[in-house]
DNA sequence: ATGGTAGCGCTGCTA
């Protein structure tokens, strides 16, 4: 099976890319991230056309997380489980069956700087899906948690660790909130399939060539439980669906984590 | 160079 995460910032605006892409590469499940849509306005007839069954959770403008997939997708879950107020959640969990996985799609708030408001809600997000993950992941079957984490998990995963001194994304808190999460069993698989450094990174600033010069930074990840990760073959990012190209408009930000896992025995 | 780019949507916010 072929798991990927992609954050497109807009899936209106990516709609082609992502279609073509999925059609390109045989990818059989994909976590989306920031589609910026309403559940209304998901456009699950362009992903059907190609085969592919989708589940959605946004709200219009900001986030928004999706499910494709063309292995099945039963009983999604939008939100986190319980009760929980949804200004504390924002559209930003989402998870479904997918061909004997439980696959989870994430976007962590990103936190805008350290000490602000927006800084604590991402601390608190991180401790309220360590809740849910931990249920999940004690019922003992096979999970992926995917998407964009908006934390960089050591300084091996940003391009210069001094570039980050005082910025979101790196400080111990974050950090720490992340390793709560691959307590609960879950293990960062890109990491697993790359010990060394740099990256593999997946997003890179619009601005001032970032992309082109090599500044990136590891965010979007791959977690899945010790069971799973056992079926890890490979983990890429692909970087040609990060570039430019003519007539398709510009790219997103971030590009595709793809994990290809050997088919479960027995 | 306290800049730069992209999306949404029409003003400035979010990333």
């Amino acid at each position: 099976m072929r798991l990927a995460t992609w954050n497109v910032n807009s899936l209106k605006a990516r709609l082609d890319r992502v279609t073509e892409w999925l059609v390109a590469t045989g990818t059989d499940v994909l976590c989306l991230q920031e589609t910026k849509l309403a559940d209304d306005a998901f456009p699950a007839e362009a992903f059907g056309e190609i085969g592919y069954a989708t589940a959605h959770h946004g709200n219009g403008r900001w986030n928004g997380v999706a499910i494709v997939s063309r292995v099945g997708l039963d009983d999604p879950r939008p939100g986190f489980t319980g009760e929980l107020a949804a200004e504390v959640e924002q559209c930003r969990i989402l998870a479904a069956r997918c061909g004997g996985v439980d696959v989870v799609s994430v976007y962590v708030p990103n936190g805008r700087s350290v000490g602000s408001e927006h800084y604590e809600a991402k601390l608190v997000w991180l401790e309220r899906l360590r809740v849910d993950l931990a249920s999940l992941c004690a019922a003992g079957g096979d999970v992926a948690v995917c998407g964009d984490f908006n934390i960089a998990p050591d300084d091996r995963d940003v391009f210069d660790p001094a570039a980050f001194v005082g910025a979101t994304h790196v400080t111990p808190e974050e950090r720490a909130g992340l390793g709560r999460l691959l307590a609960c069993g879950l293990v960062d698989v890109a990491r697993q399939v790359h010990p060394d450094g740099p990256g593999p990174f997946t997003w890179w600033d619009y601005r001032a060539g970032a992309f082109h010069k090599g500044e990136g930074m590891r965010i979007d990840l791959a977690l899945c439980s010790t069971s799973l990760a056992a079926r890890v073959r490979r983990v890429e990012v692909d970087r040609e669906a990060r570039k430019r190209s003519t007539g398709a408009g510009a790219p997103s930000d971030h590009a595709p984590l793809v994990v290809d896992l050997d088919d479960a025995t027995g």
